[in-house]
DNA sequence: AATTTAAATGATATAATATAACATAACTTT
DNA sequence: AAAGTTATGTTATATTATATCATTTAAATT
């Protein structure tokens, strides 16, 4: 499961809630921005800088890496993409804005992402960093596995 | 904070294990493994592949990075140390063969790693996992901060 | 012990991911 | 319009990691 049932919304919602968050901030939504936040949400699988690369260069010309990176710097720094580590990739923010715990589970067979902020979570994380005397400035928690599709 | 008060000590344990592990397992720990362990127990903050090229090749001669690859995965299939996926780099396992859940809080001060395995925090994960029909596979979880030392 | 097999390492090349540095353009503020 | 700031263009290169095939070493089998 790659898409969900009606994935145009998801792609308008989310470039609906760039523009938001740039005005509120006073930032600017520029046309690269714009595309490579669209190119992030093509799908629900992690997006990788060179293939956002790729397809840019379908439609602009011949980008080049610092333009993607840049981009996605801009949109990493903003709330509105999310930054796998464990693979190297991107992916939209359900809802930017709202919170800055974020998890993620990974289908290693579909490759879609969920993000899920369970408030437990995040205080079992609080708790501890308290125990450890760490003071904490972010955190990082990718669950790889089967999602309900694919384990069925 | 890099070094702990007895740093040799946290080396010989680390080989002592590495040897343990493979007897039981029936692997070798041939001179390669080894030495790249060595080197990744140098201190606490995460090592980078490339870096233990480099102090590879100061004492064997003409390393190449697969080389270097090859035992890291060697030591990260077998437990003995584990990839911080922040930061493309690997520490030593404090307690290899106890558990497969651990967790990592790093000191982007001074670098150190504390790894740790609060059952409360593993049990946090399986709730979540378990709400949305998720089969965990493995999980990164990677807390960046502050450390006490360099908090204080 | 010699033969076969499997595991590990050597060696070369290259893929994949990411950033540095400096030039130019566009937009803001005065 | 001038000055300052932010964004983008451009070139080069740094960093991280793997594919592939040859060779060696160790283990198992005969």
């Amino acid at each position: 499961m790659i898409h969900c049932e009606k994935h145009n919304h998801c792609i308008s919602t989310a470039i609906k809630q760039g523009e938001e968050i740039c005005n509120e901030k006073g930032l600017k939504f520029t046309a690269i921005r714009r595309k490579v936040l669209e190119l992030v949400w093509e799908t629900h699988k992690p997006a990788k800088a060179y293939d956002i690369l790729e397809k840019l260069a379908k439609e602009d010309g011949a980008p080049v890496p610092p333009t993607v990176y840049r981009a996605l710097d801009f949109l990493l720094q903003n709330g509105l993409v999310h930054r796998i580590n464990s693979l190297n990739a991107f992916v939209g923010c359900s809802h930017p804005g709202l919170h800055n715990q974020c998890f993620f589970m990974i289908c290693t067979h579909c490759e879609k992402v969920t993000e899920c902020c369970t408030t437990e979570l995040g205080k079992a994380i609080d708790i501890t960093t308290k125990e450890n005397s760490f003071t904490r400035e972010s955190v990082s928690l990718e669950i790889l596995g089967a999602c309900q599709s694919c384990s069925a």
